[in-house]
DNA sequence: TTAGATGGATAACGATGTCATAGCATGGCT
DNA sequence: AGCCATGCTATGACATCGTTATCCATCTAA
């Protein structure tokens, strides 16, 4: 194999252009999963869209699980990028932002969230890399978390065993909501009043909500 | 259409062995569900394990979607099933029970679990009776939360609303440990700390249980 | 006993994911 | 300059899926 040096002229204009190829793919990919949803996303329908062959889709994903899961990762990205505008003048108040960030990214992106929670695209598992990757989100709340340990509010407990709690909370909210398991309840009110819920349940005692 | 009197011996007979098919075409679905995951939920499949033809499922269930609806109205029986056998000496203790038993329900049956949460069969939208049926394990909760309410466990809050906090509270952390969404936490710890803290929101000032 | 109907088996149709083959361009060598 | 090797892509085929039209057996009703 006559393949020049990773790091030549060529071989960057080259990898540029196979990176904007695939960006434009998993543009049209994401704009047919948007707008008509997971059960649109067709190999051939993304070939027709994006005006090549099914082959060039094999060669640069491996076959409908690689679009999947480069789906699912940008579905994480935008994830990652919604928690982290989220702002506030001290911790706790950065992380109320957080969860509505997190909802509304949800409501914003219901294809995307479907992807990453649902599985709607058959035989598609994501890699352990990816999986890494999806860790992002935790983290970042991780974070935010051990700023509320540090400023009081929060007891000192495993940030990542809180921030995990306050996931699930959010999730399950959201998760039902989207899914349209109302029954008669409010989304917003459950929301807001299961996330109140679990972020008092780590409260310092002096800091602790009396219930309203 | 020459058709009996719909209470006619015949028609009865007829009534049931149409029934008891039915019956044993969704056990046959139901363990192709469970051994081998809901990829593997075809027609022709179901009609080779049942040893019969396709045409029958098409007479009975209308199509996929009908099995799949089916199957969705059973795991729903079952998490019924599973909340109405939990007991405990009061209120509260019956309302943890019922909490386990729902971890414990998707746990022993993840398959199901996907089916009704997740949306693992193309093209399957639950109708509007099915939709309401599934409302009842939310009732059964609900049940619960109100009798904390007259013991006096829980404040005076609209129960339908406590109960959708409950139980999104409760959903999150199983979706997110069916999921594998780990992070470093213990799923078990995770659970048991969001709804302690989901709980303890809902509760009288001097019920309220002090941080461990 | 026979006409009619009911319901299931067979096979076909369109669509899908996937892949093998072949065409084609480009770049390097003589 | 002409020719070959190499990698990429388009085309078409294959297996499988949900679904349905057609045909045939069986069974009831007269």
């Amino acid at each position: 194999m006559t393949r020049p040096a990773a790091s030549s002229p060529y071989a960057t204009t080259q990898a540029a252009g196979r990176a904007a190829l695939r960006r434009t793919l998993l543009d049209t990919a994401s704009a047919l999963l948007e707008r008509h949803g997971p059960e649109s996303l067709t190999m051939r329908r993304i070939a027709v869209d994006a005006g090549c062959s099914t082959s060039v889709l094999y060669t640069m994903f491996g076959g409908k699980a690689g679009i999947a899961e480069a789906l699912w990762r940008e579905g994480f990205d935008r994830l990652s990028g919604a928690l982290a505008q989220a702002a506030g003048p001290d911790p706790l108040e950065r992380l109320a932002a957080m969860g509505r960030a997190y909802r509304a990214n949800a409501l914003a992106n219901r294809s995307y969230y479907a992807v990453m929670f649902q599985r709607p695209i058959p035989g598609f598992e994501p890699s352990p890399e990816a999986y890494e990757a999806s860790l992002q989100p935790l983290r970042a709340l991780a974070d935010t978390v051990a700023e509320c340990i540090r400023a009081g509010v929060f007891r000192a407990e495993d940030p990542t065993h809180i921030a995990g709690v306050l996931w699930a909370a959010t999730h399950g909210a959201v998760s039902l909501e989207l899914a349209g398991y109302e029954g008669a309840v409010d989304a917003e009110h459950r929301f807001d009043d299961l996330i109140a819920a679990a972020a008092a349940w780590f409260m310092t005692p002096d800091r602790h909500p009396s219930a309203p």
